[in-house]
RNA sequence: GGGCGCAUAGCUCAGGUGGUUAGAGCGCUACCCUGACACGGUAGAGGCCCCAGGUUCGACUCCUGGUGCGCCCA
């Protein structure tokens, strides 16, 4: 083995190994029981970030260790085709070229966007095959090709069919910048630093009116009337007179309405239908009619004014705000922070407009997603998303499921000449109603998160009742980010459940956002993305996925820290050098699988061993529990400390002699840690866990196909782990008084004899005579003989401590030493006594009672024995 | 304005059904290139666990209020 772990060359042998195994493939024949996951499918429109890398390591970690659980696993990989982003990226491309979607063409256009597709399609399965993604590649599904468009044409029918699609002209959030539709979860709100308006209304019949507050004077000239709170006295005369508006002069009435807030403003509302979702509401409560002065494009269209007609919104308000200045209808100009939509995709000011559009009925659909939420058939992780969801959905409003761009799945609705409109699979050559065969098609296309609600059945071969859709339908596991559960996973169980009568997956996982480094979200502008692929050759796969282990289950967003990457990339390497030091001393020269040992009767196995195998049984336990609750960051904690600070640190220290002597406990028992531990580690570190388990004789091609370790009851020893507590302890303090006694560490240094008296058990006693001087340069000498005058001895539990060379001599520093700790022993039994004088002796359990007299006894023990030391 | 989350070491973050001395990675100091590993070892510095009340024998942990930050929704 070389001296060092190199992942480079490590994993693409495995990436190859682990394909020519066909380990992702799932075989829909096994009886084995069945695991499964949906990859949410990447936006097509880039490569990945870390959030998706984090993403990808809590669903790889699932699936590998279900796999070693005995489970037949399905990770369906795929990705999306993400209409509205790749419009705007392919569209701000061919801006930079000088040239437009329009100038191209659609064929043209159609050509650039598959160029596109093929290139960040290629990216994205590199991607997840470089940090070990072991899902089954021959399910990839992409949304755009022809099983899924039958899927979504399907699935749109019979909603269609059943009247839960309508279609109807409504108040959209419009994009004039990407000329379509949005959803309002694509809507997102930013802080605007605008003016607002006070504009005076006056009466028709010459009153002085009122006094509206608008920061969108630009659309006064699509007022339809003039809204004030139910019993506002301020307005009580006003209330079912007409007030004339200012820019045209139109007469308008005043009417009352709950939606008014009289708090703000001046209390009075200019309504103006046409251009506010809000107004919108009230118009129809109304029955008022309906202007509209802004074209698609976001232009005015005001044929009968002049000065504002085909003017951009932006100069359109500061005109129509002059205009009303000089009018003296502006009474006042106030600046005003408020909440602006813009589009998320785009970045463009959302233009509340009517326009046609189709729709889902949501009403129908939410109910059973919201009952199989509260019925905890479906649960969320973390639980504080539950009622986050419920709340959600019981407040949804239907889904604006039509987009007017060009690339995408059209909407497959056609209408004949007769005026017969309908939804098909095939695209029809005539209407099924008339016979006719002048048809027009539906001009939009479909949002994309209708499409990507259909994804868990839609992958497994839904509308046809397929052995997959029977054997890994519902999906046990979904893992996203918590920013996606409006937009995709609240919209994936209603149509799971319209379609499939079940849920689409049991758990979800809502993982949390990563950050880059400056806190901010990634974003290319931002040029704080991170690219996993770097992070990957830099540090190795497996330090990414320790990484993604640890951050997986944070409640809070993080930002990305690149040392942690560091640190695990150590952590391979030390896992790498811990199996070395077994293969060195069985092939001291060369190469060659470490040989299975029998197993050595109880008998054989020293204090030393049985501690380890206990600990290694806690483990097994923790992680265990640990994994089932998808607590990856738990897994990785536990797993580093045995490892480095267990296994390591102190049974590999200890060993080392007893291997070299071939002792066939040691031998045995070092195997077995080391093997559990790796199969322990796999699901998240598989990399370098398949490379070390590939040290071994007797083990399986891949540790996927390892049976998960089980807990060995017969392991736990806790006489072994008390008597190793007591040891470590007396080491650690020994190294410490050592170091303060001014010690020299170094190979040529001479070991330091000391005498030992110690009141443990004679196992205990034994063990540290014979172990103590292979972790700390010391040499017993006999406690008879001569003691160094000056140097207290170090006190640890029932163990003395002396230093009998005269080589250090009179040491300042233990003496100090020795007085800090006498003042902390002080500190500590004053504490302790007044807290046992109090009225905790008698309200505490007895044995919290007991441990704090015991610890009081220890105290004044060492209390006792550090004041004759020091002569005081 | 409503809801949710967070506040712990210089930085990034864990943690606990309330009970010894609150942890990790990175960074920092000193010593050690010891036959697994310098991608290492040993020792160490560094914490009013945001603030104020409350519950309790006991609060970093539970409750209330406050402050600050983040996110979602209006």
């Amino acid at each position: 083995m070389k001296a060092a772990f190199d992942p480079a060359a490590t994993e693409a042998h495995w990436r190859r190994r682990w394909e020519e195994l066909h380990l992702g493939e799932a075989d829909v024949e096994s009886s084995r029981p069945s695991f499964s996951i949906a990859l949410p499918p990447p936006n097509i429109t880039g490569a990945l970030h870390m959030g998706h890398a984090l993403n990808a390591v809590i669903q790889d970690s699932l699936s590998r260790f279900h796999r070693m659980r005995g489970y037949e696993v399905c990770w369906v990989p795929g990705t999306d085709h993400a209409a509205i982003a790749t419009q705007n990226v392919i569209e701000r491309q061919l801006a930079q070229e000088g040239t437009s979607k329009e100038e191209l063409g659609r064929e043209a256009f159609n050509h650039r966007v598959e160029a596109w597709y093929s290139t960040y399609q290629g990216r994205i399965v590199e991607q997840l095959r470089r940090m070990g993604a072991s899902c089954d590649w021959t399910r990839e599904r992409f949304t755009l090709d022809d099983a899924y468009v039958r899927v979504i044409r399907t699935a749109f029918k019979e909603l269609f069919d059943q009247g839960l699609i309508y279609r109807g002209p409504r108040i959209v959030n419009w994009c004039p910048r990407c000329h379509s539709a949005i959803s309002d979860e694509e809507v997102e709100y930013r802080e605007h630093h605008d003016t607002f308006y006070f504009v005076r209304y006056r009466e028709a019949d010459g009153g002085s009116g009122l006094v509206i507050a608008t920061t969108r004077p630009e659309t006064i000239v699509a007022d339809v009337a003039v809204a004030v709170s139910p019993d506002d006295p301020r307005f009580a005369g006003l209330l079912g007179k007409f007030v004339v508006e200012p820019l045209t002069g139109r007469t308008i009435p005043v009417i009352e309405d709950e939606a008014v807030d009289p708090k703000l403003g001046t209390g009075a509302l200019k309504i103006t239908p046409g251009h506010s979702p809000e107004d919108f509401e009230v118009g129809l409560r109304h029955r008022l009619p309906v202007l509209t002065v802004i074209s698609l494009d976001g232009a005015m269209v005001v044929p009968e004014m002049a000065e504002l007609n085909g003017l951009e919104v932006d100069r359109a308000r500061e005109v129509a705000a002059a205009m009303l200045r000089q009018s003296g209808a502006l009474e006042q100009e106030q600046p005003l922070v408020h909440q602006v939509g813009h589009c998320d995709r785009c970045g463009a000011v959302i233009e509340p407009l009517i326009t046609p559009q189709w729709w889902v009925r949501v009403a129908d659909l939410a109910g059973p997603a919201v009952e199989v939420v509260e019925k905890d058939q479906l649960t969320l992780h973390p639980p504080h998303f539950r009622r986050q969801y419920l709340e959600w959905m019981r407040g949804l409003k239907d889904w604006c499921i039509s987009r007017q761009i060009w690339l995408g799945h059209r909407i497959p609705v056609t209408t004949c000449d007769a005026g017969h409109t309908f939804a098909w699979i095939e695209e029809p050559e005539a209407c099924p109603e008339c016979s006719s065969r002048e048809l027009t098609a539906d001009p939009d296309v479909l949002d994309t998160w209708f499409s990507s609600s259909l994804w868990p059945f839609a992958i497994l071969g839904w509308p046809e009742q397929t052995k997959e859709l029977e054997r890994f339908y519902p999906t046990s596991v979904l893992s996203t980010g918590r920013d996606i559960l409006w937009l995709w996973v609240t919209r994936m169980v209603m149509m799971g459940m319209r379609f499939t009568g079940e849920i689409p997956f049991r758990d979800v996982i809502l993982h949390a956002i990563i950050l880059g480094a400056d806190g901010a979200r990634q974003s290319k502008s931002k040029g704080n993305v991170v690219d996993p692929l770097e992070m990957v050759d830099k540090y190795g796969a497996d330090a990414l996925r320790g990484w993604g282990a640890t951050v997986a289950m944070g409640t809070q967003d993080s930002k990305f820290d690149e040392s942690r990457l560091d640190g695990f990339a150590k952590f391979a390497n030390k896992l790498w050098n811990m199996v070395r030091l077994l293969h060195l001393v069985h092939f001291p020269e060369g190469e060659g699988r470490i040989p299975a040992t029998p197993a050595p009767a109880g008998g054989e196995l020293t204090m030393v061993d049985r501690w380890i195998l206990s600990r290694l049984s806690g483990l097994v336990a923790t992680v265990t529990a640990a994994m089932t609750e998808f607590e990856l960051g738990v897994v990785i904690d536990a797993i580093y400390s045995f490892a480095w600070r267990e296994l390591a640190d102190w049974y590999l220290e200890l060993v080392k002699q007893r291997l070299q002597e071939r002792d066939p406990a040691a031998l045995w028992t070092t195997r077995t840690a080391l093997v559990t531990m790796l199969e322990l580690l796999h699901p998240i570190m598989p990399f370098v866990t398949d490379a070390l388990a590939e040290q071994f004789d007797q083990m399986p091609a891949t540790l996927d196909q390892a049976s998960w370790p089980e807990v060995v009851s017969a392991w736990e020893d806790p006489v072994a782990e008390a008597g190793m507590a007591e040891f470590q302890e007396l080491t650690a303090e020994l190294r410490s008084w050592l170091q303060d006694l001014g010690v020299r560490f170094g190979r040529q240094a001479p070991r330091i004899p000391v005498s030992l008296t110690s009141g443990a058990e004679p196992a205990v006693a034994e063990l540290i005579r014979a172990a103590l001087p292979t972790l700390v340069p010391v040499v017993w000498v006999d406690p008879t003989l001569g003691e160094m005058q000056g140097v207290a001895p170090l006190v640890v539990r029932r163990n003395t401590v002396r230093l009998a060379s005269s080589a250090a001599g009179e040491s300042p520093q233990i003496r100090s030493r020795m007085e800090r700790e006498l003042e902390h022993l002080l500190q500590l039994r004053e504490r302790l006594e007044s807290h046992l004088a109090g009225p905790f002796a008698t309200n505490a359990p007895s044995e919290v009672v007991q441990r704090e007299r015991d610890r009081l006894a220890e105290a004044s023990r060492r209390e006792a024995a550090l004041r004759s030391s020091l002569g005081i």
